[in-house]
DNA sequence: GCCAACGTTGGC
DNA sequence: GCCAACGTTGGC
């Protein structure tokens, strides 16, 4: 089993949306560093942080968890879309997605500055080099002490 | 809105 | 393959 960290803005996406849709495709990563992780590391079952990116403050708001393994974005071939890219076809797809499953709403936000702060959280990715990475891997250690402070599981 | 970090593009 | 220019992310 894996451990995850992916960010959404909320302002587009956030925990409560998928609380509300209870499966959500993970569709729009354009990194490839992003993608080869999706593709290669991502299996179902695995638990992922939610991370609200772009608020104020940013941090992990909840937990979900993948359902279905990598599968073409059909974001990407449809001009009509903010994520379109014109190299990516049914054909032959560039950009992979997985799907995520809520788990749960964290009753504690747990906010970066706090994530900075932790000694237990020390070198965590999400405050340290390669902070802009939109999937990251997280420690289980980490990942359990975030879950704790969140009042999850 | 600023700007640092860093990924991508394209000329050579 | 180098690297300068440029674009994007995302914290602040």
């Amino acid at each position: 089993m894996n451990y995850w960290l992916m960010k959404s803005e909320p302002a587009v996406y956030s925990i409560a949306d998928l609380e509300r849709d209870k499966v959500t495709g993970w569709d729009g990563v354009r990194n490839y560093q992003a993608r080869n992780i999706i593709r290669d590391q991502m299996r179902v079952g695995d638990l992922a942080l939610f991370y609200h990116s772009n608020a104020a403050p940013p941090g992990v708001a909840g937990l979900m968890r993948v359902v279905r393994e990598a599968y073409p974005d059909a974001t990407a071939w449809d001009p009509a879309s903010d994520h379109y890219d014109v190299r990516s076809t049914p054909d032959k797809p560039v950009w992979l997605q997985v799907d995520l499953e809520y788990v749960c709403a964290f009753r504690t936000f747990v906010a970066l500055p706090a994530i900075k702060n932790d000694p237990d959280l020390g070198g965590i990715m999400v405050a340290r080099r390669g902070a802009r990475l939109s999937v990251q891997p997280v420690s289980p250690a980490h990942f359990s002490h975030i879950c704790r402070l969140g009042g999850c599981q």
